[in-house]
DNA sequence: CTTCTTAATGGTCACTCTGACTATAAAGAA
DNA sequence: TTCTTTATAGTCAGAGTGACCATTAAGAAG
C-alpha cells in the first residue's frame, strides 16, 4: 500500500535530507589517524564529529564528499581529485538525527600525511584524531568510523591502495608501515618485501638508484605506485586460523 | 559556503526522494537469475528494472529493502529474515531519474530457488529472468545489477554464503554450482570438495548417512550451512595470474 | 544380469606461496 | 673502530592448491 511496486509513485514521496559523512585516515608516526571536526552547535555540541555535509541538489554523493574533502582539508579541488575515495556505505536508521530525517552516504578518504589542516575557512576546525583513541563521537560516527576502519583493513589484503597513505615517491618500509599501522600487527620485513615485489604492478622502482635518508641505517630505494589495483593473490593478514584442522 | 562545517545546516537542506533497489538472485537451472519487475508507467514504461520503492517515513533502508524482498516474492515477512540480505552502494546522480532528485540504496538479495512469484499483489508483476540475458533495464538498473552481479562473485570468495543460495539441506555438488554459476567457470570436483571440508564451520554433515537421489550417478551426501561466515583462507576464482612472475 | 554411463568420493603428486629465520650491506652513532 | 639500525638477499619446511587418477554406487542400456 505504501510501497512502490512500479518503482516510483508519487504518492509516496517523503522528503530526506542527503549528507555525506567522510572518514579521512592517514598515517602519521605510525598511528592511524582519522580527521574530526568539532561540532559548534547542538545536538552534540562540542563533540567530535567526521566531517561532512549535504548533498548539493544537482550534485552526486560522490561529488559531494569530494568538495567536503577539499573543505575540510584546506586544499584546492584539484590537489584533492588524486586521493583515494571510495563509498562505504549508508545509514538510515530514523533516530540517527534527533532533529530530523537524515540518510547519510559514509565514504573513506586515504591521504597521504597532510600538514595539519589549517586552510581558510572550514578546515580551521578541522583537527588529526588517533583513530583508536577518539572520545565518543556525535551521531552515529562510532559506527561509522569502526566500519571504515574495518573495510580500509580489509581492502588492504585485496588491493593495492595502501600506496594511497604514501607520498609520490616511498621506501618499502614506509609501506609497510601502512599495513602495520592499519592491522595493528608486526610483519617480518623480509617476507613483506617479496610479496610487494613479486606482484606484479604494485610498485615500480624508481629508475635511478636514488635513495632516501630517514636517519639510520642504510638507505633504502624508492618507489611509486604501479598500475595494478587488485593484489592477486591477497596479502592476508596474519592470525586468525579459527579453529585447528584435520590433519 | 553552502555546505555545513559543523554537520547540519538547516538552511542548506534539500529534499530527496530515497529509495531501495533490490537485486534478487538466485540459481536455477545452472545459471544465475535475477527477480525483475515489469515498469507499467513512463518513464521505461514496458521496461524491466529492479523491484524497489521508497523507504517510510520511520523506517530505515535495511527495513525498506527486507519489506520489499517480501512484497515482491509473494513470501511473508517472517519467512525472507533468513534471507541473506546486504547493502551495496548507494547511486545518487542527479539525473538517473528523470522525474525528480531520487538517491537509491541498492540491497543485494540472495535466496534458494523459489516457485514463481504469483503471491497475491506485487509478486505478480515480478518474474525471474537469467541476470545474463536481460534486455536493458530501466533507470540505471543496469548498473546496479552488474555492481551487484560483481559484489556476490567477489564475497563467494572471502565468505561463506554460497549457502545463502541452498535450502537448507544441500549437497556438495548443488554448492558448488553455485559457485560455478556465479562465477562463470567449471571448478575441480575434488579440490572443491577438499576445499569445503577442510574449512572449519563453513558446513555440516547432516548425522545419519541420509542421501538424496537427483537422478544418475552415485547418491550425495548432505551438508547443512555451518556457523562459520568467513573463509580463511579464501577460495579464489580461478584464471587471472595477470602477468608472468620473477622466477 | 552385464555393461555402460554418470556422479560422488578418496587419494596422490608437484608446484606455489608463505612464515620463520639467517646472513650480508650500508648508513649514523658511540 | 665498533655498535646499532635498517635495508636487502637468501634458505628451508609446511600449508594450500591445481591437475590428476582410482574407486564406489547409483540408474540406463543391452
Amino acid at each position: 500500500m505504501s510501497s512502490a511496486p512500479e518503482g516510483y509513485d508519487p504518492h509516496a514521496f517523503f522528503p530526506f535530507a542527503v549528507t555525506v559523512d567522510l572518514a579521512v585516515f592517514t598515517v602519521r608516526e605510525a598511528r592511524l589517524h582519522v580527521l574530526l571536526v568539532e561540532r559548534g552547535e547542538a545536538p552534540y555540541k562540542g563533540r567530535w564529529a567526521l566531517p561532512g555535509g549535504f548533498v548539493l541538489p544537482r550534485e552526486s554523493a560522490e561529488a559531494a564528499a569530494r568538495r567536503e574533502l577539499a573543505e575540510e582539508t584546506g586544499l584546492t579541488q584539484k590537489s584533492v581529485c588524486g586521493f583515494h575515495l571510495e563509498q562505504l556505505r549508508t545509514y538510515s536508521d530514523p533516530d540517527r538525527d534527533p532533529r530530523m530525517r537524515v540518510v547519510s552516504v559514509a565514504y573513506a578518504a586515504l591521504v597521504p600525511d597532510l600538514p595539519e589542516p589549517r586552510g581558510g575557512g572550514d578546515a580551521a576546525h578541522a583537527q588529526w584524531w588517533d583513530a583508536g583513541a577518539t572520545g565518543p563521537l556525535a551521531f552515529d560516527h562510532d559506527r561509522i568510523l569502526a566500519d571504515a576502519h574495518d573495510r580500509i583493513g580489509a581492502r588492504l589484503e585485496y588491493s593495492c591502495l595502501a600506496t594511497a597513505f604514501c607520498p609520490a615517491e616511498f621506501t618499502l618500509g614506509e609501506l609497510q608501515q601502512v599495513y602495520e599501522t592499519v592491522w595493528g600487527v608486526e610483519l617480518d620485513r623480509p617476507n613483506f618485501r617479496r610479496k610487494v615485489l613479486t606482484t606484479p604492478g604494485f610498485v615500480k622502482a624508481v629508475d635511478g638508484p636514488p635513495r632516501r635518508t630517514g636517519g639510520r641505517g642504510k638507505p633504502a630505494a624508492l618507489y611509486r605506485a604501479g598500475a595494478a589495483t587488485a593484489l592477486h593473490p591477497p596479502l592476508l593478514r596474519p592470525e586468525g586460523r579459527p579453529e585447528g584442522r584435520t590433519s
